[in-house]
DNA sequence: TGCAGTACTGTCGCATCGGAAAGTGCCGAA
DNA sequence: TTCGGCACTTTCCGATGCGACAGTACTGCA
């Protein structure tokens, strides 16, 4: 489960520490938009993640309570993977988040090209 | 620059990738708590970083824009540490976040603990 | 018979992360 | 004259991240 701290010296580490997996961002995004995904699914939504990653991070997000999963035992294995109320809880309060980069993250990306050209 | 990605999938791929360092959400909150810090304070404030990292987060995050170093040429060398308006910006979109941390950080600690007890 | 799809699991190995510690140049105090 | 503080910089090295890839158990399709 990310890096399994014990304790945090505030919510924002803690949150960070939740959420800053390198898939992370984009599986809770994925789940987001569509409410509910199999594996399969969420493969082809997160383009470029290998399948042991998004198990992994999958599974980290299970063990902290923000992602549900859900297993069908049928005939091909079927799994839904969804948000709990928890994880829907962190989406909320992830949105102005996600809102600053939309609204920064092309001003960050020239900062990074020509340093000390961004205003201060 | 954090991994220095050349493009995001969304703005909170792009937010997580500023603020996700280890050490970056405490500095950015000490930054927000204390309006301007010298390198010792923040090192002090920052209970158990290292020099090297504390200088390292520092950097990438005035490659993003997000802080501003002044360095005073006096006699014992002065260097201060400020929010830029876009860090304050993030501040902002973070607050809900580390409120989030605050309100949940428990219950993840114990989901941890104890797998499938939380809520769903 | 063999290939594809489902949902994983395990191993290998490079690359990066990040902590410890020592070095740097300058200065004031003891 | 040595110590300590300032703000770094550099090196070493173990821990971790993460991608590539192969394997598994089952089934349906051709």
């Amino acid at each position: 489960m990310a890096k399994g701290k014990v304790s945090y010296s505030c919510g924002l580490d803690a949150a960070v520490d939740v959420v800053g997996g390198k898939w992370k961002p984009l599986i809770l995004w994925a789940l987001h938009e569509a409410g509910t995904r199999r594996f399969g699914e969420l493969r082809r939504d997160v383009s470029g993640v290998s399948e042991k990653m998004l198990i992994q991070q999958l599974r980290e997000l299970e063990a902290d309570g923000i992602v549900h999963r859900e297993v069908y035992r049928e005939v091909p294995p079927r799994v839904e993977y969804s948000l709990t109320g928890l994880g829907q809880s962190l989406n909320t309060a992830l949105l102005p988040l996600g809102q600053w980069g939309d609204d920064f993250m092309s001003q960050i990306l020239r900062n990074r090209e020509h340093p000390r050209t961004g205003p201060a």
